[in-house]
DNA sequence: TCCATACTTCGATAAATATCGTATTATATA
DNA sequence: TATATAATACGATATTTATCGAAGTATGGA
């Protein structure tokens, strides 16, 4: 029985807790410092970097120099989609004060997974989309069709230049508090990029929570008949 | 960043070469023994039992003792969905020889995934039900259509006594080496048992391999119009 | 009754590795 | 130039754990 895919080699960078807390920081798709992750991860500078160099040899974060400082990130989305489809096999996170439940409330609600919108708002937003026929879900992609590309437009978001972006346009990412699947790759991260610019959305420091603001709960709804309690 | 799912309890158990091994072996939807499974990973049948345990402690195995001898199983179709996962998410295997090349190429082709059947034959199966309206695919379940049921009803498949089972009816599975969805659950489970009851198909003793016997090429072709080159 | 087989338990061992103290390098700032 | 900070390199340590030998238990067969 020596036929079977390889499964040991990404399990062991995962089955450690250090490794595990400081991918998991990372997934909010922003650069961190190697301090700030070993902060993160309550462990010292020096076993942070051993980890960080163990996780860029094996392809799933990628760093620049800048300085004094060098800043790591997710190496791309595929990472960022695996990480997140592991997540939704696993256990859920035991909840122990009230504090971390309302903030895992929150997360469940709206975060950012890698460089794109996750959570119950963009499940929902997902599917609006597939529903009034910008998107039609394909294998594991989405195709905008030609009413999305005027919906597109409407809301500011420039296809032609995503499009030109070497990476995956629109990938289908599976969500692990929803069970299902929303809208990732350069298409989702447009949209996203096109939330914080048009203030509907705000990302908060050291945290993966997404914040919706009031004229965000105003445009949802307008553009996607989107009612957002939280 | 204490809140993030718990990704280290299931990753250190499939960290382990020789676990990952016995789980594959497993994946053949069997009941092997300690020592079978034990000669399988290489090792002692000392350090068989101490693996099982512990994937039996953890639920992803379970065992019936029948006189002196112990019969070990994959839990049940998450388990097995979720193993299927984590082996379209790992690297291809390394292929050495040409005898495991020619393995690969049949395990690609056709396999038992736990109870069902996976692999290309099992992919195009699950398109042609499809596209000929028999199943329409829904969130993560496969519905069975009124056209659907004469179309089982003909194949000598039982729907109602498949229904009373107390599983998953029809789930969709991923499948590794295709790299899109399957039909798993207690239907995938009665059609496979049901092919081999008609001798369209064979399991190999030891391997997640499955043959297309002559008289499954034609029954394939005639009943879901399917031709099968391999 | 005796023996072989299947499996488990226990204890010892060896290997892997996460962690940190100390030291070093590189860079920014005063 | 001197000092503080960020990160890495190296060596030592401690912890974990996979492995196997030896022994023990349960079962089937001669």
């Amino acid at each position: 029985m020596s036929i079977h895919p390889n499964i040991t080699a990404l399990t062991a960078l995962l089955a450690e807790k250090s490794r595990a807390t400081i991918l998991a920081a990372l997934m909010d798709g922003k650069f961190h410092t190697a301090s700030e992750l070993a902060y993160m991860a309550t462990i010292k500078p020096q076993t942070a970097s051993f980890h960080l160099a163990k996780l860029e040899e094996n392809n799933l974060v990628i760093s620049e120099k800048n300085g004094r400082f060098r800043y790591f990130r997710i190496a791309n989305d595929e990472v960022a989609n695996t990480l997140e489809i592991f997540m939704s096999i696993s256990p859920p996170p035991e909840v122990r004060s009230l504090k971390q439940s309302s903030q895992l409330k929150r997360l469940e609600n709206a975060r950012t997974c890698y460089d794109h919108l996750a959570g119950r708002v963009s499940v929902n937003l997902t599917n609006i989309m597939q529903e009034e026929g910008y998107l039609e879900r394909c294998n594991k992609k989405f195709i905008v069709s030609a009413k999305g590309e005027l919906f597109f437009r409407d809301l500011g978001v420039d296809l032609v230049g995503l499009s030109k972006k070497r990476r995956s346009f629109s990938h289908s990412c599976l969500d692990w508090s929803e069970r299902t699947h929303h809208l990732g790759g350069a298409l989702g991260n447009g949209l996203f990029e096109r939330y914080i610019e048009l203030g509907w959305i705000e990302t908060k420091a050291n945290s993966r929570e997404i914040v919706i603001t009031t004229r965000g709960k105003s445009g949802f709804k307008d553009f996607f008949g989107l009612e957002i309690q939280m």
